[in-house]
RNA sequence: GGCGGGGUAGCUCAGUCUGGUAGAGCAAGCGGCUCAUAAUCGCUGUGUCGCCGGUUCAAGUCCGGCCCUCGCUACCA
């Protein structure tokens, strides 16, 4: 049965490379599901971006003295690129500065404002006096009115834990210039959530396929519903789409407000790109259509709760009802998968304190699939887990490279050399269909754990097949029948090919490109696993700067989730290696260059 | 403060939903094989399953309380 799947990835920030914990959190885990499910036959379109606006992306762009367009250029690619070797397979990563997205997140704006779920508030906020920029909370700094810490966010206390407000601080500066913020009354336009708060609520309680602490947290947060602003005294944003403030120079749109939109300008302009401008549709309003959307755990709030309140009310759906705007009524997501943190030799990721892998980093010295094997094996999916240099050594050696690599080149190496192509099976003793029979379920028991996101389950469960490939040789041993008993020889690595050929199907969601080595190892002289690729596209994102580029690619004629019986007779090479060996050593050289400048 | 995750073999973790004599991998030791990137296969695991109490014929698993630890806490992204 072929479902419809909408892959929401969360949309990476582009204030500067991204880390390792980042792709550990959205990128390859949304990257094995999607692979998945288009094997088993479903139809996938994955979509995510860059996230470009804000006030981050202002303060570092200030800091570097360049524009924030200039900037967010510069990180966009460097992030597209990133992403592309990883071999993510976006149907379409874009950006949120193209024209098609700012068009898409004024009519979501307007659809909520014609259905009377955005009103206009004045209220009290600190602003910058030299930019007259909103100041973030966590952009303010003082002494703490309750335990007299010099150092308390405005958001809260790090000394004594207190939620605080800005205004209360004593003596408060910014931490971006260290001049003294002002508290002025600015007026801004509201989300109106608390309307949302009863549709809200049943819908949630429905997602009883959700991860528990995804649904129960998504619950508790119903409980204190407030009114939250759509806009900000910024001028790098989407401009608000109303008479009276289009032409504002210093109020734009959230950025909150405009990234979770891009999982839908995304599909709208993949769709387009495609010519076939209503294709996105599918995906959005058709009942079954599934989506699936990916994050770390701290984004859970925008997406279980902001973003469907939004979805709902441009479809007319909450305490105001209204009518659906010119999209059309819009799916609500299907799941919201959350992953855990990925924390760094045991210390949060933090770029300042040079506590930080950046994705470029690591793919510019070790193969994309040791990196996108060790997440999936021991990547954050339940709870926070750690990365450290001697277990990513020691993953890549004792189990990529002598368990998995070994076992294909053991296998291709023995009939490259007395036979020359796949042989025959000859008849088959109990132990060879013991094997295949094996090899054939672990299609049904790790397909089954793939589509409930339980990854780390499923790849220990491919690779299970792998060790009992291995213990098949060592219990055959057709190095020894080589003179006594040849035919037999050829059937026991004929069994064996073919279960590498399995295991290779198998890894494919989680191990794309080795998988493909060892495709064209086995003789296979077609395309496996389909690769993004990087794509200039014939338009700026505003007028004067450069094209931009997206990440897309074809991968509707890849491979299917099922054994394929080898074709006996396809002459075969000696193999090369499909997997480095790391030297230890590089354990002490990474460590070294974590406590480097 | 509120909410949530975790505390199981030297290390990393599974098992807790659906109670029934404690599991995997790694590390360590011994042995086999020698096709393979010195790779592989077999054998060797007596751990107060964080603490206290309760339910039960039976608790790592259910209930109550506590301790430690990590994270989230929405006008940060």
């Amino acid at each position: 049965m072929s479902e419809r799947i909408l892959t929401a990835v969360a949309w990476p920030y582009a204030n500067g490379p991204r880390h390792i914990g980042h792709v550990a959190g959205f990128g390859v885990p949304s990257d094995i599901f999607s692979r998945y499910h288009r094997m088993a036959g479903d139809q996938v379109l994955m979509v995510s971006g860059t996230d470009e606006h804000g006030t981050p992306i202002q303060v570092q762009a200030d800091r570097e003295g360049v524009s924030p367009r200039e900037l967010a250029d510069r990180n966009a690619l460097i992030i597209a690129k990133d992403l592309q070797q990883l071999g993510l397979s976006y149907d379409l990563f874009t950006r949120t500065t193209t024209k098609n997205h700012y068009a898409i997140t004024q009519e979501l704006f307007l659809g909520l404002y014609r259905n009377g779920y955005v009103f206009r508030e004045s209220q009290l906020g600190a602003i910058s006096p030299s930019t007259g920029r909103t100041l973030p909370d966590r952009y303010i700094e003082g002494t703490c009115p309750i335990c007299g810490y010099p150092h308390a966010r405005g958001d809260q206390c790090d000394n004594c834990g207190n939620q605080l407000d800005p205004i209360d601080l004593i003596n408060p500066v910014s931490r971006i210039n260290g001049e003294t913020p002002k508290f002025v009354e600015t007026e801004q336009m509201m989300l109106d959530l608390p309307a949302f708060g009863e549709v809200l609520a049943d819908w949630l309680k429905k997602q009883d396929h959700w991860r528990t602490n995804v649904q129960k947290f998504s619950l508790n947060l119903l409980d204190d519903l407030k009114p939250r602003s759509y806009t900000r005294d910024l001028d790098w944003g989407i401009p608000v789409p109303l008479d009276g403030w289009r032409d504002r120079p210093d109020k734009r749109i959230y950025v909150w407000f405009d990234a979770v939109v891009g999982y839908l300008s995304a599909s709208i302009e993949w769709a387009a790109r495609t010519g076939d401008p209503e294709a996105w549709r599918a995906w959005w309003q058709q009942p079954d259509a599934k989506g699936y959307y990916f994050m770390g755990k701290d984004n859970i709030v925008f997406h279980a709760e902001i973003w469907p309140a939004m979805l709902f009310g441009y479809s007319g759906v909450g305490a105001k009802g209204g009518t659906p705007g010119s999209l059309g009524a819009l799916n609500r997501p299907y799941e919201v998968v959350s992953s855990e943190f990925l924390t760094m030799e045991g210390r949060k990721f933090s770029s300042s304190r040079n506590v930080v892998i950046y994705v470029g980093d690591m793919l510019s010295r070790y193969d994309p699939d040791a990196l996108r094997y060790y997440l999936a094996v021991a990547g954050p999916e339940n709870q926070d887990t750690d990365f450290t240099w001697s277990e990513f050594v020691r993953r890549n050696n004792d189990e990529l490279v002598a368990g998995w690599g070994n076992l294909v080149n053991r296998t291709i190496s023995m009939t490259a050399k007395n036979l020359g192509a796949i042989p025959p099976a000859g008849s088959l003793t109990d132990a060879d269909h013991a094997l295949l029979a094996t090899s054939r379920a672990a299609f049904g028991t790790v397909g089954e754990l793939l589509s409930r996101s339980r990854q780390k389950a499923a790849i220990t469960e491919a690779m299970g097949v792998v060790a009992k490939a291995n213990k098949y040789l060592s219990d055959m041993a057709p190095w020894q029948l080589r003179t006594s008993d040849p035919e037999r020889m050829a059937s026991v690595l004929h069994v064996a090919l073919q279960v590498v050929d399995d295991a290779k199907t198998l890894l494919t969601p989680f191990l794309p490109s080795s998988s493909s080595r060892v495709h064209a190892g086995l003789g296979g002289t077609d395309t496996w696993a389909s690769m993004p690729e990087l794509v200039e596209v014939d338009e700026p994102t505003a007028p004067g700067s450069p094209n931009y580029h997206v990440l897309t690619g074809d991968y509707t004629d890849g491979p299917t989730w099922q054994s394929r019986p080898i074709e006996v007779g396809r002459p075969m090479a000696a193999p090369t290696p499909v997997f480095a060996k790391l030297d230890p050593s590089v354990i002490d050289e990474e460590l070294a260059r974590l406590a480097g400048p």
